[in-house]
RNA sequence: GCGCAGGUGGCGAAAUUGGUAGACGCACUACCUUGAGGUGGUAGCGCCGAAAGGCAUGGGAGUUCAAAUCUCCCCUUGCGCACCA
């Protein structure tokens, strides 16, 4: 009986062995070989390893592996996210404490990533969630601070009543929580921001010379929302015509200035707040207006923004506004369909050039003026350039995350903690994990404890801890010097390895992850931390596994497939090639999975399996005996093309078709002739990254290959003159339809060629008759006749 | 509303970048093989048609000897942004 291919023995020998081996340890400098820095993002530990992490890691794991057969000392790491709420919602739940759970939890995760098989240099793990990971974060949030790139502020902020936690407005999406769906409030809170605003304009114009897709690169633009406009003042009257204060509007039209009929204000707008306060002040109507903004604050982020929803507003009565181009008096309104963290948070209405101050005002009769723009203004204001993109709110009212390094002296005043009390732990002595609106940390009493007995008497503990998204805005930094302890990543060893020459990731991290990254980048290499102003120069984003049922995996769907389930039945090997057979890598489509496909590419490599039994039987002089014939030949190189050039593309679904193609072939030849045999090794080594155990396997069984890795050996390289073929076949069209076709020499001649085809019958059949009026050739294609 | 990316058999998808549309795989059909099977093999497989042939890449127009590919208009799916002045 033929040995049958048992890929659970198979997978888990050679797994050991490799790690035995050290096989995918990388050194930061190997001579004669470049560096290349390929990176996955690593994964939170949620416990279990989904479909989603196999199509993350495996696939690229195709990339990676080719690449270090062709030569290059590759960096692979991996590491864990591990600071977030999961845990803790874990630990309420199941009252243990977030770290244990999130520690099993990478434990366990780190074992089904060992069945992967994944070519990971594991000696380079990072983990965020350990003080010697955090004790850098911290740090770098301290330089930050120096800086003056971090600062703490009292603002309207996103709050999720869910999570209890202020948000990123990164993390609000459509209105809600980006983590739970729960629609967002507005608070007026101090927290603490990075100064993300600052490097708008780098962080937009350094976007051309990134080797990334364009969606991800308009996703970033249109975050980013740069407009230029003008800033023009409208001074404010009183009744009796005193002035008494001015306005500041921001307009991209300032054309239309003449046009400009009332002026408004956001509710939130700071002169408002304080004249509403001010005893002294013009304005009648100021217990309505107060209503008004306290209404607009009671609103979620979904109402107020409702496209439907119909505009409302309030009149500020006692005071006009100038305009400066007309010298008429117009009104002044408060109204929320203007942001106040927008622009100036004023506008100069212009009903007849805005459908929205159009709708504002037919709806409270206010005047429209008919006006022709295109008229010289450098008289009023002044060129200002405007960005959407907002101020990163940092803190989170949550335990389980990195502690801000931060402590008040008795008057309230933040202070940094110095770098030498570094790591500044999170504190252990918590029971209560439930979400109260405050950090759990404030029941902590050894936090308390511990800065008084550093710092002194009455001095406060900074309860809040950090926004996840700072934890992984640099971790790719700490791959190139994992085990440093005096610095969070030398310089020297960044050198060999950043910027990252690729990055596999998802599109869900187009405006949060890879955006906090390039701001958090740009600022150390301003602080003279890191070599370059940009972290990655080549990104893909890859596309969505779904469920058997065309859904997205969810368990309330109950269509989640289970990788470990499929592994133990196909192998690792399968489900991996399976992935990328699936379709292009590079494009966010969406794949739902399939038994079937699964099958096809099982049944492949139980193909090569069986060819390579047949090989085993014979002498190594009888495998040799068969010359490759040309056609052969010219098989072998295209396929080594092909696969070569669609891997550097991440094409895999067709480099493992062109694969299937070859084997078709050999199993003809193997059939009537000797079987070609350094074909056959050709083919394994191409088979390597895609089927690493596999192939490993059948290399490893010929003596000639004993004690040496497949995953070590060279890259196949292909010879174009090899590839060009004797014969080709020659189509003839009449009026550009194909009538037949034949066989001919490559480098066939038109005149030869167009002999040839006028000798057919079934091109004389529609010839008859007719009168040729041209002829186009297509050297060895196409022979066209127009009639 | 603005922007980006798509739309090709029953399904996942290919297509040398303007030159034989549907490679490869799945599913399906027929036959052969093993004692049997969810095994292995051979052949077929876009649609209409008995055939000759005709029609087909979301729809419509155009450029061209020749269009999935280029141009214009429309429909549609997904994603990003969005009362951003």
């Amino acid at each position: 009986m033929q040995e049958k291919y048992n890929h659970k023995e198979i997978e888990k020998k050679w797994q050991k062995k490799w790690r035995e081996d050290n096989l995918y340890k990388t050194s930061d400098k190997v001579k004669g070989k470049d560096n290349f820095y390929a990176l996955v993002e690593f994964p939170y530990p949620s416990g279990n390893l989904h479909i989603g992490h196999w199509y993350a890691f495996a696939v690229p794991d195709i990339f990676v592996r080719t690449k270090r057969m062709q030569g290059f000392n590759v960096m692979f790491p991996i590491g864990f996210d591990a600071f977030g709420l999961p845990a803790e919602n874990a630990a309420i739940k199941n009252k243990i404490n977030p770290r244990d759970w999130t520690y099993q939890n990478i434990a366990y995760m780190e074992k089904q990533l060992q069945s992967m098989g994944n070519s990971f240099d594991w000696s380079r793990k990072v983990v965020t969630s350990d003080p010697e990971y955090y004790k850098w974060t911290q740090w770098l949030f301290l330089k930050l601070y120096e800086k003056g790139l971090t600062y703490k502020k009292k603002a309207f902020v996103n709050w999720c009543p869910s999570c209890n936690t202020v948000l990123a407005n990164e993390q609000v999406k459509d209105g809600r929580c980006e983590r739970c769906e729960t629609e967002v409030v507005q608070k007026d809170l101090e927290q603490w921001f990075f100064k993300i605003t600052d490097y708008a304009e780098r962080l937009l114009s350094d976007l051309d010379g990134l080797k990334w897709p364009e969606p991800i690169k308009e996703a970033q633009r249109n975050w980013i929302g740069k407009s230029e406009g003008t800033e023009i003042s409208f001074q404010l009257i009183s009744s009796s015509k005193q002035q008494v204060a001015s306005i500041n509007v921001f307009t991209t039209r300032a054309d239309t200035l003449k046009g400009a009929t009332y002026v408004v204000i956001a509710p939130e707008y700071e002169w408002l707040q304080k004249e509403i306060l001010n005893p002294k002040s013009e304005i009648t109507n100021k217990s309505e207006i107060q209503n008004y903004t306290n209404q607009t604050k009671n609103k979620t982020e979904i109402e107020r923004t409702n496209e439907k929803k119909e505009k409302t507003g309030v009149e500020i009565k006692g005071i006009k506004a100038v305009n400066p181009a007309s010298g008429e008096e117009v009104s002044i309104w408060v109204a929320d369909y203007v942001l106040g963290n927008y622009g100036t948070g004023a506008i100069m209405a212009v009903p007849s050039h805005d459908e929205r101050d159009l709708e504002f005002a037919k709806k409270y009769n206010l005047p429209i003026k008919e006006i022709t723009p295109d008229w010289s203004l450098e008289k009023f204001g002044k060129k200002v350039t405007k960005y959407k993109l907002r101020d990163w709110l940092l803190s989170r009212q949550r335990y389980w995350g990195c502690p801000i390094p931060v402590v008040y002296d008795p008057e309230g005043k933040p202070h940094a903690v110095p770098e030498d009390k570094l790591p500044w732990l999170l504190p252990d002595d918590i029971k209560d994990f439930a979400p109260k609106g405050e950090s759990p940390i404030a029941t902590s009493k050894e936090l308390k404890k511990r800065v008084e007995k550093t710092f002194g008497k009455d001095w406060q503990p900074e309860y809040d801890t950090m926004d996840t998204f700072i934890d992984s805005s640099w971790y790719f930094n700490r791959y190139a010097d994992p085990h440093n302890d005096k610095e969070f990543s030398s310089k020297e060893k960044m050198k060999k390895w950043l910027p990252v020459n690729r990055y596999f990731g998802g599109a869900e991290h187009n405006t949060m992850h890879l955006l906090y990254s390039r701001f958090f980048h740009k600022a150390l290499f301003d602080l003279g931390l890191v070599n370059e102003t940009e972290p990655f120069s080549e990104r893909m984003n890859r596309g969505l596994i779904l469920g058997l049922d065309g859904q997205k995996m969810s368990k309330s769907r109950g269509n989640v497939v289970d990788p470990d389930e499929v592994v133990e039945k196909v192998g690792s090997d399968t489900v991996k090639m399976y992935l990328a057979f699936i379709g292009p890598y590079n494009e966010t489509g969406q794949y739902p999975w399939d038994l079937g496909g699964v099958v096809g590419i099982r049944r492949f490599l139980e193909r090569i399996w069986r060819m390579s039994l047949e090989l085993k039987d014979k002498s190594l002089e009888e495998k040799k005996l068969q010359a490759l014939s040309s056609q052969l030949s010219a098989s072998l190189h295209r396929t080594i093309k092909k696969v070569t050039e669609d891997i550097e593309n991440y094409k895999f679904n067709t480099a493992i078709s062109t694969m299937m193609i070859l084997l078709n072939e050999l199993e003809h030849i193997s059939k009537v002739s000797k079987m070609p045999f350094d074909t056959f090794e050709t083919f394994l080594k191409l088979l390597a990254p895609f089927a690493p155990h596999m192939a490993e396997e059948l290399w490893c069984r010929e003596d000639a290959h004993l004690g040496k890795s497949i995953h070590l050996e060279e890259w196949p390289r292909f010879d174009e003159s090899k590839i060009r073929e004797e014969n080709t076949v020659i189509v003839v069209q009449i009026n550009g339809k194909i009538r037949a076709q034949f066989e001919a020499k490559i480098g066939i001649s038109e005149e030869k060629a167009r002999t040839k085809s006028l000798e057919m019958p079934d091109i004389q059949k529609w010839l008859t008759g007719a009168e040729i009026k041209k002829v186009i050739f297509v050297p060895n294609k196409i022979v066209n006749f127009v009639v």
